[in-house]
DNA sequence: TACTATGTTTAGTAATTACTAAACATAGTA
DNA sequence: TACTATGTTTAGTAATTACTAAACATAGTA
């Protein structure tokens, strides 16, 4: 078992990477985001390049995209021309970010797609055959199983306000 | 704006298969899913090879995975050799089978990881510096964030008994 | 103005992933 | 037994993505 804290730290940077990846993520930026949310002092971009073992260009970008979903933050201080980043710690801030940003997505538009087959499919119900309903059926049920997982991405954003101890004692309702 | 059957249904397919890439996964299995699920019968590999366009490889290998997370069942038909596979309607069930199988996964290592991380530096927080109980403390909020988002996945799993409409109203709650 | 310290973009490479084509395995049938 | 219809595995290719190295841009300083 390991307890020195330069170990500990470096596990748990590794840790981010993995999640990361697995979300779809480059593994750099779970490396980036865990470097600097272990960090007590916003660092700069040479910073975070000697402690990512990442190249300056690769930091540059992925620093970029990481700010636009809010997980990070860019500062800088008076006198000083580097730019310094800090890990967001309100993760729930984040998660709100990132569904705003997800509006665009590709995701989204082929979300939006299927509700626009379904209305086409409404719309000519009346005019068509078995098929045409066995159709408008099954895109209707996958239309409300996304609609019942938006209500939740809500939901998660609503957590925010009530906290941890609250929205247990609610799930604890579903029992 | 379209509205023969076989553009429409060609066209969620499509959407699937975005989807499908979204989450990470290949579009060819969004995109075999999207065929199964608009077959009022179960289709055998062939006819799944001619509908998609992929060869019987990938097929092959493609419809194993969606078996294994519960998107897709196997059948077979007496007196004939083929293999059927048909859609999974059922949503929760699919998304109870998903989580169970990703108890395995990557993801879940690393998860896991984190949560060993923060015992070690709860067990050494007496002998340690303000450095640890920094760490520490921000491990721990990530923590407490897993956990929260893990809770969300039980509700998921609970929606099924409930249906959309009681979720909805209890959501209303957290208004 | 030239120089320096910084961050960004670009062109290319390495690594990964999705997929194809074809060999292979197997169970059933003549 | 040989043959056929099926599904699987394998070796390789195409496509995509993550990343590097280095050129570039720019704001500040001497």
């Amino acid at each position: 078992m390991t307890t020195d804290l330069p170990t500990i730290q470096q596990n748990f940077v590794e840790s981010l990477s993995q999640i990361s990846r697995f979300w779809g993520f480059p593994k750099g930026m779970g490396a980036i985001f865990g470097v600097l949310y272990l960090s007590p002092a916003p660092l700069s971009l040479d910073e975070l390049v000697e402690q990512t073992g990442l190249t300056k260009g690769a930091i540059s970008t992925e620093v970029r995209s990481l700010a636009r979903i809010g997980l990070v933050h860019r500062s800088t201080k008076l006198g000083d021309r580097k730019d310094y980043y800090e890990a967001e710690t309100d993760f729930y801030a984040a998660i709100r970010s990132i569904l705003k940003e997800r509006q665009n997505s590709e995701f989204d538009r082929a979300i939006r797609s299927v509700r626009e087959t379904l209305s086409i499919l409404e719309a000519g119900a009346g005019s068509n055959g078995p098929e045409w309903q066995f159709t408008l059926e099954r895109v209707r049920a996958l239309q409300e199983f996304f609609d019942a997982i938006d209500s939740l991405n809500n939901a998660v954003i609503k957590l925010e306000k009530l906290g941890f101890v609250n929205v247990q004692r609610i799930l604890g309702v579903l029992k």
